[in-house]
DNA sequence: TAAATTAGCACCGGTTTGGTGCTCTTTCAA
DNA sequence: TTGAAAGAGCACCAAACCGGTGCTAATTTA
């Protein structure tokens, strides 16, 4: 209910460090060093980034994950979209739903998914990582 | 992630019929006549929003459930919050998560978080019920 | 070739969710 | 005072979802 699955939560860690640690590519092995995620789980999370293209692999030795937009260019929303889905607050919204002409609040209802969708589309990935108003965030640890 | 429950969307549509349906107090088998939801599921779910004091109960004959509220007033965020818990995008915004200190994320999230809220706190029942500008909705047919 | 790394996929245990059954209590009206 | 019409309470179930892991390829570099 609303809220971000754990998925969701270890993939945008990653890429916000990601953004801060820039330049070359970096390995499942040495983010999750930095973070202390789940290490198996989170390689599964950079693969679905990978694949809807967020984010840029490269195998081998020296190889690992790269941002491949801007930070600044790069939306939550797009980011949820990809970790969870494109379900936002109902079903109706985008998929269908088989009640959905007995349903009396569908119009409401899509008015503020909208509205939902518009504040996940305003965050970029640069104000996650710098927080309200230019808090310091920690630098990393690389 | 993200999806109202069908709890949640059972319990809008019986309070945007409450709130059509005015007056008197209104019966589950009623509502649900009306509605073609679950009885029983549709009874806990009304049993809830009793509790939480949204709702008027009265049993015995002649009894069922009544507003308590003036839907203008009666905000979206009172009802979700009602149906489906506090905790609104993140688990560290209203309770605690485990990895608190470690998250990197954890203040842009809350910015986010507030965001969200405040849609959802700005949605009344009314405009639920109404829809986007002031579009016909169909009369009870009770 | 050997090692480092991502890709793919199946699997598992625990929780949540949608939904139902059954009994108890309250209230009204005949 | 009795019976029926309601809600209240609570236990229960099956299916879906979620966090997390194992194992085996495929790719790349040295
Ligand atoms: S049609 Fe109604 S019940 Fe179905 S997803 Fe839309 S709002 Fe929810
Ligand atoms: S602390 Fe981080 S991981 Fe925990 S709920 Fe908040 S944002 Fe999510």
């Amino acid at each position: 209910m609303m809220r971000l699955t754990r998925r969701t939560e270890y993939g945008l860690m990653a890429l916000a460090w990601l953004a801060r640690a820039g330049g070359r590519f970096h390995s499942v092995r040495e983010i999750t060093e930095n973070l202390d995620v789940p290490r198996r789980l989170l390689a599964e999370i950079l693969k679905d980034l990978s694949q809807a293209g967020l984010v840029e692999a490269v195998r081998g030795p020296g190889g690992g994950y790269r941002l491949r937009e801007d930070p600044g260019r790069l939306t939550l929303g797009r980011i949820v979209n990809v970790l969870e889905g494109p379900t936002i607050f109902a079903e109706c919204y985008q998929g269908d739903c088989d009640l959905s002409p007995r349903c009396t609040i569908k119009r409401g209802i899509g008015e503020v998914a909208r509205r939902l969708e518009a504040v996940l589309e305003d965050f970029t990935l640069e104000e996650v990582v710098h927080g309200p108003a230019g808090a310091p965030a920690p630098s990393p640890s690389s």
